[in-house]
DNA sequence: TAAACTGTAACATAATTAATTACAATTAAA
DNA sequence: TTTAATTGTAATTAATTATGTTACAGTTTA
């Protein structure tokens, strides 16, 4: 889990209490306390994704793309990594050990595995869930 | 997840199909692929939680410590983080913002939350389990 | 007593992630 | 119609973390 999830779901989270207001990255930026292109650049990618919503020029600004019901923290998880979720195996054993040549499919699977558990997990929480928890 | 989770299955996989045999670091480092010192590093730190024992001096070396079968994946996973495994929240958010007051808290809740579930999964997989896999 | 090991610290390198700067493009409002 | 506020994005730098390496003292057995 890096980084940049949190900011993502601090980013939704903003604009699913913002409702039809458009809030503008320097604002959320000061919120979050990160740099606003920073900011920019995790809400193009949640915006390539359909997250969220963006209008240009002055007075422009974001809001969510979806309803914040429709929205699960699965959808920013992914949003979030290319690879799957947990990595992939990247070590290089040796070929010639019967354990070595064997155990990147078998981490993989693994993966999987736990990819798979912890997806279904944050697809049960939604962004309407998660800001349901601020005052 | 990072590069050590897999070092570590390995390290443990292998001693596994060992059985009573002792290993030698520079073997497992050999099947692994990488630095001697960086499999000891490992070792120690397995170690210490007594997944493994250790013997010194001349043929001496690793073997497990304890069944194969007593050992999971959840052991391996708590050992290779200090943290809680998916991290804590570490952003500063702004404190006059009432969701960048909150956020820390509240991704903290889900990590644990989260931690949970992975936990749970990898706790039913031993490496009996796993190790069973290879032929 | 020499050889084969472990144990560990200190250091170096590489890789990844985060932050910053800069500026073109767009749009609304003055 | 011009100015100001804003997005969009690329390029660069800085910081952090992870990985790898070297070195050598300590231990044990043959």
């Amino acid at each position: 889990m890096n980084g940049r999830f949190p900011i993502a779901v601090h980013i939704l989270t903003l604009l699913s209490k913002a409702g039809d207001e458009l809030l503008s990255s320097d604002y959320m930026a000061g919120s979050i306390n990160i740099n606003p292109a920073l900011a920019r650049k995790e809400i193009s990618n949640l915006r390539n994704l359909g997250l969220i919503t963006s209008k240009e020029g002055k007075s422009g600004g974001y809001s969510l793309g979806k309803s914040a019901k429709q929205i699960t923290l699965a959808d920013v998880y992914l949003a979030i990594k290319n690879q799957p979720v947990l990595g992939v195996a990247k070590n290089t054993p040796n070929p010639d050990c019967p354990v070595g040549k064997q155990i990147n499919k078998n981490i993989d699977q693994l993966y999987a595995d736990l990819d798979k558990t912890l997806l279904k997990k944050l697809g049960s929480i939604s962004i309407e869930d998660f800001s349901n928890q601020f005052d």
